[in-house]
DNA sequence: ATTTCTTTGGTCAAATAAGGTCAAGGCCAA
DNA sequence: TTGGCCTTGACCTTATTTGACCAAAGAAAT
């Protein structure tokens, strides 16, 4: 598939290849440099960093201004001491919204506990069955299948 | 008849056709591009793709807006596991009871369309899911967990 | 030690670039 | 002649890109 992409959507590839790269002491970058990299205003880093590294997405940043500035990016693993299952129980909890569930996915799906095409199949049954839901009881519903979804997949065979 | 055509025909046969040539991936498109392309208002694909490529004809469109935006739709192949998926939908239908579903549950593992591990697994997620719920209401959401496990287990990779 | 300069990164709002919705009107076959 | 598609367009929502201005941290000068 010829991926339609923002200029967000290859800095945040790229990011994410570096981290791959990278062990679990995460990265440093420098803003500057990697917009001139992308021949992109600065601010630009900003963005991609708060709408695809934001700590719901299982992502910590941190930075320092001034000289010998940097941003320095961390990918959080999910939980294994509780066994991912319970971890996606207590992540999900009671009710959740889409943006949450995005999220969920989104960082499953960095850890290769998910397939794209599962991912695909599974926002499509959320939307399908929560659409003419209210809102506070959509929450509870799609709680609910995604748990039971999630659970699914990571235990059957 | 076969020889009249209209626009929506046309569209539709369009993007089957690149369908076709796309792989399992899917494909992507942009809604202005298509619109220019058949000289037809862009809400035009909308509405062939709520007529023509609908979750019930077995398709997943996704979209976004924006900078970069796109719309994606996918076909879930293959043709069997679609008819089947169908049926579940037809034999779940708005509600079902306990005794309903372990019926269906055997039928697909009879007919190997389940593994004996997702059949515990799924049994499992519906008996906690439905415990302390009101006999009235444990239907409808037996019949949207059921419904959308198996066709995640169906359609997924 | 303080002040000032320089180097970074941060924020926010406006501009831009998609796509979505809905309802009114058109067209055609039963 | 009417009921059910199809077509169109006005208006809406969301995501991205850019730039002006702000804030912090270290370095240099006093």
């Amino acid at each position: 598939m010829a991926f339609i992409s923002s200029l967000t959507d290859h800095i945040e590839r790229y990011i994410k290849a570096l981290l791959d790269q990278a062990g679990h002491g995460g990265l440093e970058i420098r803003r500057t440099e990697l917009a001139e990299l992308f021949e992109c205003v600065p601010s630009q880093i900003n963005y991609v960093l708060k709408t695809r590294f934001s700590s719901e997405r299982g992502y910590i940043v941190e930075s320092r201004r001034g000289g010998g500035g940097y941003i320095r990016i961390l990918r959080l693993e999910p939980q294994h001491r509780q066994g991912i299952c319970s971890w996606i129980r207590q992540t999900i909890g009671e009710s959740i919204d889409m943006g949450e569930a995005e999220a969920l996915l989104v960082r499953l799906l960095d850890h290769n506990y998910l397939s794209r095409k599962d991912a695909v199949v599974i926002r499509s049954l959320l939307a399908e069955e929560t659409e003419h839901l209210k809102p506070a009881h959509a929450g509870k519903v799609r709680a609910m299948l995604l748990r039971s979804m999630l659970i699914l997949l990571l235990q059957g065979s």
